[in-house]
DNA sequence: TCGCGGCCGGGAAGCGCTCTCTGGGACTTT
DNA sequence: AAAGTCCCAGAGAGCGCTTCCCGGCCGCGA
């Protein structure tokens, strides 16, 4: 039997005899046999890899913010988001870290050759030029989260804004009327957005104004702008903060001043992570479906390695508000 | 110019002229070529990748268990630790889980076949075969954390012993003498090595005897375990906890009793994780040096796909004391 | 019985690269 | 000056697979 009978079995193209197949498959079976990937990758220009790149302007793995990102559980759940939809078409999954110009300029190179199909991106920095060169150099990529500057990449995101409309609404909703916010970093859309859609949904109520201090998305900072925030404005009742870490921090926070939540002050947190379950009590939050998200970027990039002639498309997700103790 | 010549000057063999070196640069520069990694690994043999495979029962990836490995800082600061010596390298990460036994035989055919040409190994069920697998089919692969049962592959493990005597030992020092123990769930390894490890040292000091409670490695369990213990044995003075997230539950716990931390009760986590610095108070805690390890085990592997003749080897980390405010 | 059409299996090319082998040029040695 | 030596560039094979193309076989219709 040739070469070509088998590997039109292996592949399952055109009619071969019923016979034959079997023969084929019982002989795979007994010898163990294994498809050498490289030199079918070389013929059919294709990887079978999809990659997940995590764009951003760190160079060395020791820095102190990689360390945190990868611990971040961020990180893993997106990772378990790309799995879930790559597993079961066994596609692999091949991660790349790109710090530096040169190492995205390499990538974009590396990709447009074929080590990967396709890439769900990262893209962590604001002027971060990935997506362009991605988009300029046509390979099939989708980003988690939108990018930074408008760029004619598909994308999947949450709609942030919403989500602070949200939390706005059921502060409100409980009676709470003296709103204020523990902000994410300025500079991240996904801060503004929930600030924005925040603060318009309590303008929509009358209220023209709330008293913000910014975080940086860790349990400290949260800590410490609860604080300022309750020496500041003493009457408070109700506190969106921009993401759960900073909210477990923030009911830190309020415990040591004793300040009873839900009672004396309400507090909503952001993205159902992990956090918002181990907190005491347990935080009423926005749910971020990371997981779904980084699933639905993942078949984005799928069906544009099918056809990459599809356009250019955006998934928003809706948050949900998830009612616990805390507010 | 010959194909051959050009392929001498970029993978730097023999001496070649200068200037037909510096030419050749400058037209790869120019003409932004890039070669084709599948051509290379079909005659090299080599595919320039290294796996990182999660080897578990699970074999849904909407199980629930598995969303939380993925979210849980334990598979990131992994992934980070292999990142960070494979990134200087160029070589790729490709990221595999496999639940299922044939998922595994596979897995084995696959890697044999030169997909990746070594594995780094999480296995997370105690009578997984795939480390057997990987020894039979000679991979080059080591595993992060000793194999259950004993199989001749390399693997880097950390002193968990060692880390429970030295929390025995700091608490001793303390001048506590009626202490505890919240354990992790009973069949991993790493819970019965630590728990051992304290109650020798303190077998050693004449503490015959200590009650424990089994926790689940998770915050809650932890405040729950903290709860019965206090409960049971009022008297207690220290706590050593085999995680931080189970102890940040019980300082919580503590905390609802209006038990003070230290001066009541001190309490001794293991980790070093991010929750040790967002518990209040402040975690003491073991150090698991988990992306030093990781970073090992990749070494590990490298160097044995470099001389697969190399024996097998074992690097055992030594966990250290980080003093802070709640013991 | 012969011719034609439709399928199925095999031959062979070739994907892009590495590497051995060989030829030739330059330099050294006798 | 001739022969030997050494080193570098090019020719070409071949890694394992897919796929085009063609030949042959079978079935059906005339």
């Amino acid at each position: 039997m040739s070469r070509a009978t088998v590997s039109r079995v292996i592949n399952g193209v055109r009619n071969v005899d019923p016979k034959l197949h079997e023969i084929v498959w019982q002989a795979v079976d007994a010898t163990g046999y294994v498809p050498n990937r490289a030199a079918r990758s070389l013929v059919t220009r294709r990887s079978g890899t999809v990659a997940l790149v995590v764009s951003d302007a760190v160079s060395h793995d020791d820095d102190p913010f990689m360390r945190r990102f990868f611990a971040d559980p961020f990180f893993g759940r997106i990772v378990g988001g790309v799995m879930s939809v790559l597993r079961p078409k066994g596609i692999q999954l091949a991660l790349q870290i790109v710090g530096t110009q040169q190492a995205r300029t390499r990538l974009v190179g590396d990709l447009g050759q074929g080590q990967a199909d396709g890439a769900v991106v990262l893209s962590l920095h604001p002027d971060d030029t990935l997506p362009q060169q991605l988009c300029d150099a046509g390979i099939a990529a989708a980003l988690v989260g939108r990018p930074a500057q408008p760029v004619p990449i598909s994308y999947v995101d949450l709609a942030n804004d919403a989500g602070g409309a949200l939390a706005a609404e059921h502060l409100l909703g409980r009676g709470c009327t003296r709103l204020g916010m523990i902000t994410g970093p300025a500079h991240v859309p996904a801060s503004q957005d929930r600030l924005t859609g925040f603060r318009q949904a309590l303008a929509r109520h009358g209220h023209a104004w709330f008293p913000t201090v910014e975080g940086g998305f860790t349990y400290e900072s949260g800590e410490s702008a609860m604080l300022a925030l309750i020496s500041q404005h003493p009457g408070l009742e109700g506190v969106f903060v921009a993401n759960d870490l900073m909210a477990q921090g923030a009911l830190m926070a309020l415990r040591t001043r004793d300040v009873r939540v839900p009672d004396d002050i309400a507090v909503i947190g952001f993205d159902d992570s992990s956090a918002a379950l181990d907190a005491r009590p347990q935080l009423t939050t926005v749910r971020h479906p990371l997981e779904d998200m980084a699933a639905e970027t993942t078949r984005l990039v799928l069906a544009r390695i099918d056809d990459p002639s599809l356009r250019v498309e955006s998934v928003i997700f809706d948050p949900k508000l998830v009612v616990r103790q805390s507010a």
